[in-house]
DNA sequence: GCGCCGACCAAACCTTGGTATGATGGCCTT
DNA sequence: AAGGCCATCATACCAAGGTTTGGTCGGCGC
């Protein structure tokens, strides 16, 4: 697989992004609403953080349109606690009174950019193309991080031990003598990785293991 | 000083970061001066950017501290020309009469931090110290990188597609095949490539072949 | 011309990798 | 007790990697 998520064979119709707006001020939300819905894009829209908690929000693709300043949380806050729940949706702030510490603390955290209001429509929608490309490269990457973990999963500890050490570089015959084996069981167990890893080479295996974060004590100058 | 690059046991003789002030107000490049020199760093303060980029800037870790609104060229368009200058140093920039796009704008572009003016000292040193790790960080890998390349710019034409094939997980029979050789021209290639890039496995080869960003149109599932 | 280097190839030889086939034993679940 | 999974090892065999020795050919600079 080269780019994207070219998993399937069958790319089955790409669901619609969608654009998660957060803002008490019903005007708002009904204007943000209509605009991006001109441009094609699915909109949710709610008025406060614990109603977005609240809603069914399924493993689709997209962002959060977010007001600093909200009922019981402020939008930095809910930046913040956002990785917490592991939500990695990319996040677009917007103020009526913001100050500069703010909307530099906002950007620190991540934030794809910071809209005080009242702004453009085309900086809004700017902005959200941003974030949903964003976001459509951070899912690409996690899908394959997991399928690649799904893998290494099914591993048993042997085999991973295995794997990291013929990883590193070293030969058959080192790994044997560190693990305390005969060559012909490592050679068994490389094996075995190999199948299990759906690696076709040595040099897939070694990319694999790189991608998981795999590293031994063994010195490596790369 | 705060923290360099813990990246060897022993770094020693480390030249000490400088902290680039450029202000066209005396009195605050003299303030700054003095807190940060009160932290054990060198200072390097000057008025204008023609004098920044007019001074000798030898090839020393560092950062740079700069006010956005400058006679002649502003900080923002300041932080843009740096890259085209090839000058990446971590920037924090600092305002008296800043507002949020400006920034958000900053911020985009890579700016470390952005201060407005008054700002407390405990703020901007704990900025300079980021911008320093981040420095210090930045220098590392572009050493590493450049050191990778020097190698790879002693192999021939012939080495590098054969490098290119081997840690693309080719067998050597196959490249061979690719590029209209013999199998035993293609290990001598193969030979001299690990010899010269000093890569004690086909492992550090993949590694530093994925450090350089090569790649081939071959399909690799990572 | 001469030396140097890169590219190319071959025969011989050795090491390493990889895959059976077969077998033993431990542990866990059914 | 039986079956499954894991780990272990041996023998044998084949494929692939890697080096050495030795040689041809063409370009480039002195």
């Amino acid at each position: 697989m080269i780019r994207s998520s070219a998993a399937k064979p069958a790319p089955e119709a790409a669901e619609p992004p969608t654009v998660h707006v957060v803002d008490d001020d019903p005007a708002i939300r009904d204007a943000l609403s209509s605009l991006f819905r001109s441009v094609g894009l699915a909109v949710q829209a709610v008025a406060s953080v614990a109603e977005f908690l609240g809603s069914p929000r399924p493993g689709t693709p997209g962002c959060l349109v977010v007001d600093v300043r909200l009922p019981g949380l402020s939008g930095l806050d809910f930046q913040g606690q956002m990785a917490g729940l592991g939500i990695r949706m990319p996040i677009i702030l917007m103020t009526g009174h913001g100050d500069i510490p703010m909307s530099v603390r906002a950007m620190k955290a991540g934030a794809v950019d910071f809209l005080a209001k009242p702004f453009r429509d085309q900086d809004m929608l700017d902005a959200v193309a941003v974030a949903l490309e964003r976001d459509a490269r951070r899912r690409d990457a996690e899908t394959a991080h997991e399928a690649l973990a799904a893998l290494y999963e099914t591993l048993t500890q042997r085999e991973r031990e295995v794997l990291a050490q013929v990883t590193a570089g070293l030969m058959n015959k080192q790994v044997a003598g560190n693990l305390g084996l005969s060559e012909i069981t490592v050679k068994i167990h490389r094996g075995n990785v190999m199948r299990k890893m759906s690696a076709r080479s040595l040099a897939d295996l070694v990319r694999m293991a790189e991608a998981l974060g795999i590293r031994t004590g063994g010195q490596t100058s790369v």
